[in-house]
DNA sequence: AATTAATGTGTAATAAGTACATATTTGTTA
DNA sequence: TAACAAATATGTACTTATTACACATTAATT
């Protein structure tokens, strides 16, 4: 465990506790989001001129009286006004260099996000929603950490009921396929993807069809109740 | 991303430079080995009086100096002599209160060796291997550092070659599944087990045979050379 | 030579994943 | 109001992976 050096070790007295105090921690934030059948995250534009013109994540120092965890749920009640959230811790960058301005270690989670959630206030002028097979290049290693949460992201949509954060409430089966093509970045089979959807057990059938189609309507459904607890802290069940 | 606070909003002047690097930063090492059938993890006894009498990981405060992921390979070389290790970051832990001598978030590797590996030497008045199925409780948040390492493991050891780190360079497939079996706690089907490690093609038969045993002998294998590269950071590859 | 204790191996049964086509429903248009 | 456009709903054959399970073989020991 580490020791606090001014109490330990003659080596670790050879730093001084000033040191050891001066990296700072953030936290940063993958928004994902969902539009026009295309998988979007959430970007601010960089206010360091070293990355002028690039966007950014969303993140923040974490505070000294917060739990780590905490942090990213304020940076996102403090810009999207919301607050039941779905989040991941997937990372934690510390290379040295990555922040210009000094060492910032941060810790990075994905959290997925309704775009028309009716309390959803996004600063037009400060965020965009980008689609994130448009992005090339971001400022510090954003776009590192937005690769990875994807990948994350990728790796959890067929084990646990978490698109469903994407969605509105009500939503048909050729929207749901839909999303998993935009998050997959690659077409599926409908008679399988119904199939192996329909063996997860996550949906509530709401004997409701789409309305204003020009064409057939699909029957709606919801997630079912039971899968709606957000907040998930990656838990030990062993 | 975070702002440094001194420079930016109005809100974060409120808090001073120093509140924000009063958070220290450590890493905490689960070095799991492999003795007797039975999955250990390297733990030292707790130097704070409040834990006194419990166990805990071996960790350090991560150095300004340092990237945060040549942290672990710090600290596994100052306290075991190895330096060409398998590590894996797996979570960051940073809830207020779980160091009782300050605010410390603390990014959380695991790390497999092999216990009879010739340059290692453990400090054996400091270090000890406990059998992960025998640990009860621990100082800190370890328990839960612990435990969430061990199901990570769990999860990958058959998507990639990596429980050979437990290993002498040349085993057979008996020893190996009485790794799989120690590592999940579990029995498995020996035809089966074969099967399944067959077709993942990792192993290089070595045409030598186990000697001095008063049975049967088995092959000799080791894994083959390819996937003997150690240093594993989760790199995306989407 | 018989015994002990393990190795090495294959097959049948079940489950999961993939590829693929037709009839049906609704709204629109001629 | 009939035909059309555009989507929904659905099943089956094929392939691949997973599971359960038993017997002949080998080397050392007695």
């Amino acid at each position: 465990m580490a020791r606090i050096p001014s109490l330990k070790t003659a080596e670790a007295e050879k730093i001084s506790h000033l040191d050891y105090f001066n990296i700072a921690i953030s936290v940063d934030c993958v928004i994902f989001g969902y539009e026009n059948k295309e998988l979007k995250v959430l970007l601010i534009k960089s206010d360091l001129e070293e990355f002028s013109g690039l966007y950014s994540l969303l993140g923040d120092l974490v505070r000294p009286d917060e739990d780590l965890d905490s942090a990213p749920y304020r940076v996102l009640k403090d810009r999207t006004g919301l607050d039941d959230l779905y989040l991941e811790q997937v990372h934690t960058f510390g290379s040295l260099n990555r922040h210009p301005s000094g060492r910032v270690i941060t810790t990075a989670y994905y959290s997925l996000i309704n775009i028309f959630h009716h309390n959803l206030q996004v600063d037009t002028d400060e965020l965009h929603w980008h689609s994130v097979n448009d992005i090339r290049k971001l400022a510090f290693d954003h776009k590192l950490i937005l690769d990875t949460c994807l990948q994350r992201l990728r790796e959890q949509i067929m084990e646990m009921p978490v698109v469903f954060n994407l969605l509105q409430e009500k939503f048909s089966l050729r929207e749901l396929q839909e999303l998993y093509e935009a998050i997959l970045d690659t077409k599926l089979d409908r008679r399988n993807f119904r199939k192996k959807i329909a063996v997860k057990d996550w949906l509530q059938d709401l004997n409701e069809m789409e309305t204003n189609l020009s064409h057939r309507p699909g029957k709606l459904y919801s997630l079912k109740k039971q899968f709606r607890k957000k907040v998930v802290r990656p838990t030990v069940t062993a």
